[in-house]
DNA sequence: TTAACATATGATATATTATAACGTACTGAA
DNA sequence: TTCAGTACGTTATAATATATCATATGTTAA
């Protein structure tokens, strides 16, 4: 028998599924702060106040950020933020794992597992914009053997996965 | 026994493989637009003078070619080539599936299987920058089956593989 | 044949995303 | 205490992409 979609969404190659609208937000950005906290602690990097109101953010919703509207963000409280005030912290949070980068969109994303590092597999839905990180080894393991066919060194692996999630389906959006 | 480098290489799943310094990149220039005449045919879409010279510049190598970079060349023949001339003969030529985006790189690559619409796999070498196209069924799979479980409807896979070439690691370059 | 419409390209301007380069302030180690 | 490293400020500019309106060309159908 098939796992139901809530079965699938807990399994534990999904490190962040699509939220539900009831979600506790505040406690989820929470959550994430701590764990970069204790991520950067470990690393022996220094996780500023600059940086963490980056984070908080991105983390501001559970769709993908572009940077200039993290800076016009940041602006309602640090007046001089310039476009390189906020690459440089997307840079420091994606070096430390933080966030990753959707290429597809320009576009940044929090991550929902940093203690360990890992590509990016995520899913984007095209009518809510919401996204769902996974780190899915049957896909890595295709990637891998392909590559390793081909005398190929994997180092970095994109997968971006476009379409319409449950719920929007669900709801009959078919723009 | 594992299959050797070249045996992989000339799986039907590489659509088109890294390529040696040897090869006859004229005669396949001139293979990639004949297949492009013969798609755009079927589709009863035009092949204008302007796509067809911005398609063989996209070929001229096999690596990623930028917007830009296509427009300069393209100004060696259309003086007043501008950014929209690029772009849109780029986009006809995605729409009709005979180059891909590289969203990674913001750069474009022919496709060497226009004759099927398909969305891209790719790796890419970090130091000669070529590119070889898979269409990878295992791969396939294995997002279509974690997107199935989620209930999400995938539209648009984009698959890019960073790393190192069989040649380039040989070759023992460790940029 | 021509009016009507769609398609393709020209031309100019501008939007969006990202980085270069240099200066200043703080921090912690020798 | 000076030196080196790091973080951030500041200004400028690079690189990528799109909007908009004008012009030309081709196709259809009355």
């Amino acid at each position: 028998m098939e796992k139901s979609i809530q079965e699938a969404a807990n399994d534990a190659q999904v490190i962040a599924p699509f939220q539900s609208h009831g979600h506790d937000h505040g406690q989820c950005v929470v959550e994430a702060i701590a764990a970069a906290e204790s991520r950067c602690e470990k690393d022996g990097s220094s996780f500023t106040p600059l940086r963490r109101q980056v984070l908080e953010l991105v983390w501001s919703s559970h769709g993908p950020v572009g940077a200039y509207e993290l800076l016009e963000k940041l602006r309602g409280s640090r007046r001089n933020a310039a476009p390189p005030t906020v690459y440089r912290a997307l840079d420091f949070l994606m070096e430390h794992g933080l966030i990753h980068r959707i290429e597809s969109l320009n576009a940044y994303v929090g991550c929902g597992d940093p203690a360990r590092l890992h590509g990016g597999q995520f899913l984007i839905c095209r009518d809510c914009q919401s996204v769902a990180e996974l780190d899915d080894s049957a896909i890595d393991r295709a990637v891998t053997r392909r590559a390793d066919a081909l005398g190929f060194d994997v180092q970095q692996q994109t997968v971006e996965i476009i379409g319409q999630c449950a719920d929007c389906s669900a709801r009959g959006n078919d723009d």
